[in-house]
DNA sequence: ATGGCGATTATGTATATACATATTGAAACG
DNA sequence: CGTTTCAATATGTATATACATAATCGCCAT
């Protein structure tokens, strides 16, 4: 087997080869093709169908069991798991981890960008007493081709003046914002919702369906930061919290 | 290097030797110890350290950084990434406090009361090993006259021998458990589902209205105690949580 | 029949080895 | 002094091999 990486016709990019056999059973089973309780191929089927050692093949199977994706059993084989909503942990607010913890490749993409003073809503929203300068932008999260996530994102300039400069065409706000300010608290609203035309438009999801909204308020001492509301399709998103019990 | 599977101390589990060398440096990562920043020991360095092969090394931070945790850099080695993460406290509170906070009068009523060997299903639910008895409870929580939310509960009879002999009829099973069984963990998953049939009719609704679900599986000392899902019609229901970040 | 027991099989983990690749630091050169 | 080149180095990927482990199947004896 030469050493030489592969080119992957479909996305065009470069794989190496555990990666491309992952990527070959991740698309069989997201698209539906191998349905849950279906065996895949043993090990040594797919080392005899991509002609290489067991080692590599089995590199690719543990990541997607590890992932979730699959169940491996002992001299039965590999089954495709009953879809478990993946989690994404209310620990991890950056949704690259959590899709990339999917084994997706993660990317965002901005749909609009407008700088304008604070409105009556904009004012409610970041919990401003008073009128200035916000951003407002719409963008959307995808785990590999499908969109995983709708972020809308007001952003007070006056508590972070560098923001304005900045055009967040393919870099989320959220990531670029902790890198910046440090906050000292947040406060979240949990909430379940039907998809309106726009929003069922841009998650290529059905008007009407439920969607899972997370809304997001930050400080840094006491001054509203951003206001953020991440919209994700039902099916795609489970949050998951661990307790224990506060002593006293 | 022996094959033989190594027993960790401290966790008392079982660990092969890649992922007790994962864990380890996880430890080190998520105490603090290694800061963010500070480069982890090099391959070559680990592999003397544990005695073993740099394959299984490259295993264990292969996986570390897949999971966002460190970066690795040709050449100049794997540093502990900036922690992305911050930790979560969500109060959940019992539903008669949410409905009185409301001002309106809170009314609990049972639908249902089963005693069973637990299934597969109830198995899964709860996280049981092996089959028990246990008390499938249906019941609605009315705000007014208005049902506020669904509830659908299992519990533990092996852990909670009493509750066999209750019959919840017009009290809600999670203050009557709260009082007797001291809980030491709690996992919620939350998330946003279309009403089927039944959901519709109980909570007087449309069929395929957006939902508010939230689940949790409580434990007591390693034994799990109950699990209860509640269903609250998406107008009616907004968590709120609040935060503040923790190092880590 | 049936209950136990060994053989078979697929996965799980680890090894030694090989070569590829990106990046750095230093030497060589204009 | 700046730039180019090159060797050294750490990680990335793949191989062939070995043995461990768990689950299943079929055989055999009770």
């Amino acid at each position: 087997m030469s050493l030489v990486e592969i080119d992957d016709i479909e996305g065009g990019e470069i794989l190496s080869l555990h990666q491309r056999i992952l990527s070959d059973i991740r698309e069989k089973i997201l698209s539906g093709a191998w349905a849950p309780g279906h065996r895949i191929p043993f090990e040594h089927e797919l080392t005899d169908h991509y002609n290489c050692s067991r080692m590599t093949v089995n590199k690719a199977l543990s990541q997607l069991a590890k992932a979730g994706l699959i169940e491996r059993r002992r001299r039965s084989g590999s089954f495709v798991r009953q879809p478990q909503s993946q989690a994404a942990v209310l620990e991890l607010h950056d949704i690259r981890i959590e899709v990339e913890a999917l084994g997706l490749p993660y990317r965002y993409k901005r749909l609009e960008r407008l700088k304008r003073r604070s409105g009556t809503e904009d004012r409610a929203l970041l919990g401003l007493s008073q009128s200035g300068p916000v951003l407002a932008l719409e963008g959307l999260h995808f785990a590999g081709e499908r969109p995983f996530a709708l972020e809308q994102r007001l952003i007070n300039l006056s508590a972070v003046a560098e923001a304005a400069e900045e055009e967040f065409l393919d870099i989320a706000p959220g990531p670029w914002l902790i890198g910046r300010v440090p906050w000292s608290e947040a406060e979240h609203r949990i909430r379940a919702m039907a998809a309106d035309e726009m929003i069922a438009d841009a998650l290529d999801i059905d008007v009407g369906a439920p969607c899972l909204v997370v809304e997001r308020r930050t400080w840094s001492a006491e001054h509203p930061v951003t206001h953020v509301r991440f919209i994700y399709p039902a099916e795609s998103h489970t949050l998951v919290a661990r307790f224990t019990p506060s002593q006293g």
